[in-house]
DNA sequence: AACTTAATGTGTTTAATTTACACATTAAAC
DNA sequence: GTTTAATGTGTAAATTAAACACATTAAGTT
């Protein structure tokens, strides 16, 4: 259940609240930062979200978000929400979007600036603080707080687009992974399966993953050869990537 | 030469006027909307740029920009600003990205959302108001106010990007068009040479052009035949496109 | 009228990339 | 020892992309 107490409030409803009492400001509109979190987890594709404490939707789910402070930076703003409701530090972020409809958000003019990284569900203990913090299924994701279902989906497509277009997701894996685990990301991320033998070919042939000589242990099947990522390979690729293509 | 008068000030400086005497607010971010319009102008890319006058940029190029009002919605500001400053109304916009150092603009903290279009310079008349208003060639844009040199990277990376991702560009050309011109207008946004008869196969496999059974006029030269765009087959097809590409 | 200029229109071959597809092997669990 | 559930491997076919040259046309020039 959520525990809407008044104490553990977060900055946003306080800051709404002297917000609305200003009408006549001309600089009335709010800037809040909206963090996507998704999870990889056992092959699946997670999301992390808290139950809103917000009357309108009191119950709902909603993305991770808080106010902008007048003196950080949109980024840091952005870092430091995460941290405030997650305790995650060691997290890239990157923009997505900004929504800004007038109604978006019942307590006011609030502007929105869409976050989102993928990361390791295993990897990274939660700090749970004053509300519930949930790990969901991205596929039984419907019907969140506010505009937050059309923020999800903008950023679930945008990962999407992201990982066809530069690999990724070495951050995900331990940092010793067989194939099989890095294909289960793949099409957990992307939503579909895909050919075994073509996957392989394609990952070596792009030459970032460096055999170390290991097998699995303790699987119930034949153990797979297990990979790591070579980082310095990929960066210097990285550059020569371009090409036209309707 | 810029005309700084008083009277013809933007909304912009005025509003922040007002927030740097509020001190204590704690929401005392604005938010502003800048345009980045590409032209398309006879084989080349330009970019359509405004005179700074504030003070700290005085004389420097800058991006169409102003303040967003607290009772629109975000892209509706960006249509506002961009049909006050230059006159242009039918033009669609596109979010790129959100820009929200704190030092980013020299009176105060505002956050910027950047919005990019391209159309075709012939096809658009500038209603040339205040401030002087000017194409410029793409290639020789530096050094522009504020972070709108960083924006105006952004965005042209962004345009080029996309014109690679969905065949586009068909609103900037003449209904009926050559061949040739549309290779133009791709070479120009890409700063590329392409093959001539490559390009053609692509297109032609596209299957978006209708040959109109015209030839052009008045050219100095062998008239090319004339084509058409099918809107229709293009919004038909661009459902299908997909697929996994690292 | 003849010549020059500057572009159009066209096809093929080669290389590269992507897709489809089947069977023997291995380690653990029972 | 048998079953289970996965790994590891190669090739052929199809598709897509890239490289490349010459005859044609209309206007402009002399």
């Amino acid at each position: 259940m959520p525990n809407s107490d008044q104490s553990l409030q977060s900055a946003a409803q306080k800051s709404l609240r002297i917000i609305q009492s200003e009408v006549e400001n001309i600089n009335k509109i709010a800037l809040s930062v909206d963090c996507v979190i998704f999870g990889f987890d056992e092959s699946k594709l997670k999301v992390l979200l808290i139950r809103s404490d917000l009357k309108n939707y009191h119950g709902k789910w909603s993305l991770l978000g808080d106010l902008v402070f007048p003196n950080e930076d949109l980024d840091a703003a952005a870092y430091r929400i995460l941290k405030q409701r997650t305790g995650l530090s060691d997290v890239y972020l990157e923009q997505v979007h900004t929504f800004g409809k007038i109604n978006r958000h019942p307590a006011g003019r609030v502007v929105s600036v869409a976050y989102y990284s993928l990361i390791n569900v295993q990897h990274h203990k939660l700090n749970i603080l004053e509300n519930e913090l949930h790990w969901h299924d991205v596929k039984s994701v419907t019907d969140l707080a506010f505009d937050h279902q059309q923020i999800f989906d903008t950023c679930l497509q945008q990962l999407q687009k992201r990982v066809q277009e530069h690999p990724l997701g070495f951050n995900l894996l331990p940092r010793k992974f067989s194939l099989r685990e890095l294909q289960n990301l793949y099409e957990a991320i992307l939503d579909i399966k895909m050919d075994r033998r073509n996957f392989r070919k394609k990952f070596f042939a792009m030459d970032f993953l460096t055999d170390i000589n290991e097998m699995e242990q303790d699987v119930a099947h034949r153990p797979g050869k297990l990979y790591k990522f070579d980082f310095d390979k990929y960066e210097k690729k990285k550059k020569k990537m371009s090409g036209i293509d309707f």
